[in-house]
DNA sequence: CTTGACCTTGTCATCGGCGTCAAGCTTTAC
DNA sequence: GTAAAGCTTGACGCCGATGACAAGGTCAAG
């Protein structure tokens, strides 16, 4: 299939499409005119990607599970390098967590410093 | 006092004083030789900037703060347009929160249905 | 033949808050 | 006198993942 079918049966624009070969993320046959050509594994490693960057993931983040699928996993997430991706993924977003937490007190501080008597509501009702 | 002396008390570099001034939220006089001359409300304006932005306000939030300092407030977060900002800010944190815990819970699915037996109760999910 | 859908490469723009030169003033210190 | 600070404006770079164009090649249908 061309690049347009690939964008559509993926969710992904062709300018997403292009973008992630020039990462090296995924790679394309070309016919005789110049245009790419991609099968299904590529719909399957492009629905990976998206799938993962749903949920926070970047582009760098997703290479070793396109890596796993690629060598012939049916998974991209069972590989050992994805498995260090998701728990680093997690950490990170236990300690982005962590950091609103705190942040959130600060605010909430400097608001009833800065205005004695304006915070008079608890979390999330203002 | 000039733009270098500003910058160490108020602890920011005199790049970013000439950016703050260029986005409109602070103002310098000029003396004879074009250079910037500031006071001590100075001072407490950039001051007051960089409280804000160390809990991970904008510098477009800021503006109302400056503005009310400017006023005459004494506390830069005691009029209705900083208050506002405020209250909307600690509804913007405690969305992110419950968005990146929402993502957790995602991450820690895809995770487990990838690599089943990877994820071993490390934080009770499941 | 022509329209229109699809493809190509290449480049600029976005968003925030600056860092980092560049090239040339002024002032201060010795 | 001269060198080192310190000041000026201006402009590019960065980060991530594209969107939006430009200017053209290709191909099937009417």
């Amino acid at each position: 299939m061309r690049i347009g079918e690939l964008a559509r049966r993926a969710g992904v624009s062709t300018r997403a499409l292009r973008y992630y070969e020039q990462r090296g993320l995924i790679r394309a046959r070309r016919s005789a005119n110049g245009y790419r050509e991609y099968d299904e594994s590529d719909v399957r490693i492009v629905t990976e990607i998206r799938e993962l960057m749903s949920v926070g993931f970047t582009l760098e983040d997703a290479r070793p599970f396109v890596d796993c699928l690629r060598s012939g996993h049916a998974s991209g997430g069972s590989c050992p390098e994805s498995v260090a991706v998701y728990r680093r993924k997690l950490a990170e977003i236990d300690r982005q967590i962590r950091d609103l937490l705190a942040r959130r007190s600060e605010v909430a501080a400097q608001f009833a410093d800065a205005c004695p008597g304006c915070l008079l509501t608890r979390r999330g009702e203002t």
